[in-house]
DNA sequence: TTATAACTTCAAGTGAACTTGAAGAGAAGA
DNA sequence: TCTTCTCTTCAAGTTCACTTGAAGTTATAA
């Protein structure tokens, strides 16, 4: 397969698969000509990067968790961290969102006399919880 | 108050209170010879801002929202598009943390022979949940 | 008065994960 | 053969929210 077709098949972009490669997260088969030649093991191989970038790894932790072994056997502890890590993720955005839908229909005059409100500024501002969102998405 | 006791009280430190006020997010009252001078109101627009950025806007967004009015009126469908775009990262992240933790007991030979761990494999390769943490927090 | 700590501006740097652009090479089709 | 399309490399640019550094100013303590 050639980059394109790769591209095609793991909706990733050809730019973005040259720079994994860069990075030594995936490799070609070789070249015809110029061309890199991928085997469609890279296939795989790229899903799972995409479920790890999904899960929030970073493209190192990724190579690293990669490396070394194929078929990937990926370290159980790792997991289990990450799954922690999301989990508290979730209880922040879950507080999050009650607060916002709150908000959203509260009747006090200003949203800073709403006692529900302030409570999760004041958690905001002591730093309880950060910025999460790589997705800006409120962004028109 | 001078600007080391806003970045005390707030938790937000000197360079990013003068980023702030070069974006217009928040403002000074005056100049104690060259030294901004705050008025303590700064504090409740900061936790504003601390929130907003916790629930995923953008410096842009807040700008916008607390632009043109105070005390601050947000404005309520805002919230609520935020509050569902908070509902499907929580749902996506759900998915991904169930999934991390069948991995992690699974025992199928390899992850890639696990059914549980390929479908989520494609999920991730669909793009159909995608990468959004800030704090990649795997790295060592 | 003098030292110094804390402020000031402005430009440039950071990190992550790519994207873009320029300039060139080579394969496939007519 | 010629054209055109798709690939190649390499350097530099992008985004966001800041941070850092250098050089300068000033309020306050001794």
């Amino acid at each position: 397969m050639d980059i394109s077709e790769v591209a095609k098949r793991s909706n990733i972009s050809a730019s973005a698969l040259r720079y994994y490669e860069e990075k030594g997260l995936i490799e070609s088969v070789g070249r015809r000509g110029l061309r890199r030649v991928f085997h469609k093991n890279v296939l795989d191989r790229l899903a799972l990067i995409s479920l790890g970038r999904a899960a929030g790894f970073s493209l190192d932790d990724i190579a690293q968790m990669l490396s070394a072994n194929s078929p990937p056997q990926i370290d159980r502890q790792m997991l289990l961290d990450k799954a922690e890590e999301l989990d508290r993720s979730i209880r922040r955005l879950t507080l999050m969102r009650d607060g916002l839908k709150h908000a959203a229909v509260c009747s006090a005059p200003s949203h800073l006399e709403c006692p529900k409100f302030r409570r999760l500024m004041g958690l905001a501002a002591s730093g309880l919880i950060e910025p999460s969102s790589k997705t800006p998405a409120g962004k028109k």
